[in-house]
DNA sequence: CTGAAAGCGCTTACAG
DNA sequence: CTGAAAGCGCTTACAG
């Protein structure tokens, strides 16, 4: 059998109040005694029971997501992860609030995050846009010590736990090799679609795609980037543009959430059908131009995945306890037609 | 707050043992008070709080997981994310015991099975291999209302409440894929690499592999597999012959366990590093052939992740609760040098 | 600075 | 067939 806090007690000598005192280490406790306590935990080997801890406690983790509101499927799809998770989170003791603010403006992330009242919630995600503000507002939250995540979307240098998300450069890596080796040797030219080259993210694959690009696939040379600001209506637009132009396009690396703008325009001309093209992230359109040919390859990230990280990170360090690396870690997922979920 | 069993009790006007007995399907209640109970139960939304229930009955989940023995780096690899998760299973009152049989061998397989004691085990995940005395075995836990989950290698229509592992014959379509895009339109022929076509996962990647071929790429064609038993040695023995005997092997699928015996013969003759090889499951030796550039895919499936799916299915099971499909969904992951986790 | 007692939401003998 | 009371491993006022 484990040993309890009973066991710990008695083989202190000390009663349960103060056993507690020393675990949740609280103030006021003579530092012989907690020496003493200490000596017995080791001794014994005693590792506390969280699930009985937080039922005497009757502890809720309060979380709260922050996420771009707007059309854009990638969102939205971890919108309805957490929709889903809520509807069970009585069960483990979770309760999810969602804030929704607008897309690419940093001003609205910093004052959600104002909004927050340190003294009810206990763990924060968010798709972050950099700037001055949201650091300032992560690093209040970071004083009243309460644990924060980015998701999808990192901060280097920020206050935060953790990131929640792949490495875009390297999905800029992968997305070259899939182009480069799916074209083959012939020569030609790539179009890359992007939302914003504000966007961190956005900026981290396109490098990531050229470094790749340069060094191993000569005959291939990229276009300047095309920037769609993940709206269909736009991205089409500025599509059909390049594409009308510039003669000898083999390959096309969409690279933000304008799949569905890129997909008009290529199934709409015939001879357009030949481009090898990579997006990203798998949503009901471009699964369906996976499956028709139209798309060569999507790379993805888990949005399931992604949100219940997330949780466990938070609920980890609330906890104090441990977390598995390898579950944590976000994977650049690639699908062809036949591998697809 | 939400409703606990007091709630319950008073509003069906019995006592907590009973709402329990309710709760519990326990028999020796009146069919009249089992309906005031459930009636209670529905008005009230009364959810049970699993983890007060498994403090107050002491629950341990005696998880049993069978698995072969031997060089198979793959299994390995799922032995190890077992042990990593026994250091920690104290935590979740999870007790795992691991049993290793000799691979291949379905009367080892069943006599461990056999010797599972059901009034101790809680649940059993196995990586399958078919027969009848296996089919028997499974039937005795079943009968025994013991969840049962295959890892790996399915045994479809035995008593199994499912199956952790990918759809291989969709992996066979993928490597398929990956072969005939990365080779182009030039004809030649493709070595098959597996295991033993006894296996069952090795015969549907094969099929699955086929089908792609035939259908999209006349321009290749299959040569008839080698087996080489997932050991270096007569891998590398059966390969390289073939190799020298039949011109013309632009690409290579290695669909078992083989292969350091494939890395062997191919980093061995320079002629051959321009064969396009897709091979399976992340290893040690996999990963650096793909870093050298020897292999140029390679599909995996995530071990640490079909454990803590196998242990979460069982557990759901035993305490009768939902699952999140999307979590359980084991993914064929495709690796390149540039995406590798 | 420390302890005795009650309670979190369940389950389990034991009595009747 | 049903209920009162104690207990699972922890935490929390309240007293001293």
């Amino acid at each position: 059998m484990r040993p309890t806090v009973h066991d710990v007690a008695s083989e202190a000598g000390v009663s349960l109040a103060t056993v507690d005192r020393v675990l949740n280490k609280r103030a006021g406790v003579r530092s012989a005694t907690v020496a003493r306590v200490e000596a017995a935990i080791a001794r014994l080997g005693f590792v506390r029971d969280i699930s009985a801890a937080n039922l005497a406690k009757q502890r809720v983790y309060h979380l709260a997501f922050i996420i771009p509101e707007g059309p854009n499927a990638f969102m939205r799809g971890l919108e309805h992860e957490l929709e889903q998770l809520k509807l069970r989170s009585a069960l483990d003791r979770t309760e999810i609030r969602i804030l929704k603010v607008p897309p690419f403006d940093s001003a609205a992330l910093a004052s959600a995050l104002e909004s927050l009242d340190t003294s009810v919630v206990s763990g924060v995600a968010l798709v972050a846009t950099e700037s001055a503000a949201t650091r300032e507002a992560l690093a209040r939250l970071w004083q009243a010590n309460i644990p924060i995540v980015t998701l999808v979307s990192d901060m280097p240098g920020s206050r935060r736990d953790h990131y929640v998300g792949i490495d875009n450069v390297a999905a800029g890596h992968t997305a070259a090799r899939l182009i480069g080796r799916f074209v083959g040797p012939r020569p030609g030219r790539i179009a890359l679609v992007a939302g914003s080259m504000l966007v961190r993210d956005h900026v981290e694959r396109r490098m990531g795609f050229d470094q790749v690009i340069r060094a191993e696939f000569p005959n291939l040379h990229c276009l300047p980037v095309l920037e769609g600001r993940d709206d269909a209506a736009i991205t089409g637009k500025v599509l059909a543009e390049c594409l009308a132009a510039a003669p000898g396009v083999v390959a096309l690396y969409s690279i933000g959430a304008g799949n569905r703008g890129v997909i008009e325009v290529l199934s709409g001309t015939p001879a357009y059908r030949d481009i090898v093209v990579v997006a990203h992230e798998l949503t009901d359109h471009s699964r369906k131009a996976l499956r028709d040919g139209l798309f060569d390859a999507v790379i993805n990230q888990d949005a399931g995945h992604e949100i219940r990280s997330a949780i466990r990170l938070l609920k980890a360090r609330i906890d104090g306890t441990d977390i598995i690396d390898g579950q944590e870690n976000i994977r650049i997922e690639i699908y062809l037609r036949d591998n697809l979920p």
